[in-house]
DNA sequence: CAAAACCGATTGCATTTTGCAATCAGTTGC
DNA sequence: GCAACTGATTGCAAAATGCAATCGGTTTTG
């Protein structure tokens, strides 16, 4: 389950841990959607991930130094993942990564509108966005108010792609 | 063997082009490497690339456009993979990848030492690497002189450290 | 206060992918 | 002519994946 050790150069270390189908979908959803409960993630994530395969991942992940696990003060069953540093630092090949697809692969027009504006904005807004996901996920500091977040900014951009293209709807 | 389409995700249609333990191993080795055919792909990698695995992703990697395959004059057996832009603009992404690495990850000292220089050199670096990339596999016009070039630069680096860490060899 | 919905998983099983070693037919160099 | 090398291919065991059903427990709902 931990790690190969095939080599130790950066990127094959990289790829052993990140590597796969679905770790970095995981990641992305949390992120860039703010889940954080394995139902959440479960259901929510476009791609379908099945339920052993996200408890693998989420397992794997933590193992990995990705992730942390806390329970939910809410609700005696519920668990709470946070991001950690190590994940968050991945603000930026998430980037290039979306960056890339959008020039090279099919994508849609609604799910690559945050992709877009997320390069647009380049470092300083990846910087900004780190800084928001410490905030959620490690208890950090901030004084951005919740409006104006890169990730409602991201939202909002996704959300006027819809209504454009369904103005109808409702 | 072609792309799955899961969603048109842009992060999740890039992992399903290299989203596995090789595709990126591979290409990692033709663009900082300089490898072209298929033997010295096979035995040149650390992490010893099965055969029917190499010719695998070889084979998927030109269906996605990222790689094609020419005959070699000099010998009528031998191909020639070359990489296409698709595969070249990947640099920055190889760049963050390393990076993020050799930061959060076990790396070993002389295998960094790439990583490390192309992360100190940043984007005009990176820049000045595809285009020589551009010129070596899609004949492109160039002026930089062949012992300038950004791979002569991180292989000097590479030897260098190798040197000092076991200076009386040989 | 019981039924229904939801919680994070786990299990069983068929299919697919991977990893490894051996091997292939043709080409080249000596 | 023969050994070394070319880009692969084959057979097979092991591991990963995908899918559906299910688990024991918690919370919400009527």
């Amino acid at each position: 389950m931990s790690i190969d050790r095939r080599s130790g150069c950066p990127i094959n270390l990289s790829l052993e841990v990140f590597g796969d189908r679905w770790s970095l979908i995981i990641l992305r959803d949390m992120i860039f959607g703010g889940k954080r409960h394995f139902r959440e993630l479960l259901n929510g994530s476009l791609e379908r991930i099945a339920s052993n395969i996200l408890a693998d991942r989420l397992k794997r992940l933590m193992e990995l130094g990705m992730l942390t696990r806390a329970d939910d003060p809410t609700h005696k069953q519920k668990a709470i993942y946070s991001l950690t540093e190590m994940a968050i630092t991945l603000v930026p090949i998430l980037a290039h990564l979306g960056a890339w697809g959008r020039v090279w692969l099919p994508v849609s027009e609604e799910l690559s509108i945050r992709a877009e504006l997320l390069e647009k904005g380049g470092p300083p807004m990846w910087e900004k966005f780190m800084d928001e996901l410490r905030h959620e996920h490690l208890g950090t500091p901030s004084d951005t108010p919740p409006d104006a977040t890169v990730r409602a900014t991201l939202q909002a951009g996704y959300e006027a792609v819809v209504a454009r293209k369904a103005p109808d709807a409702g």
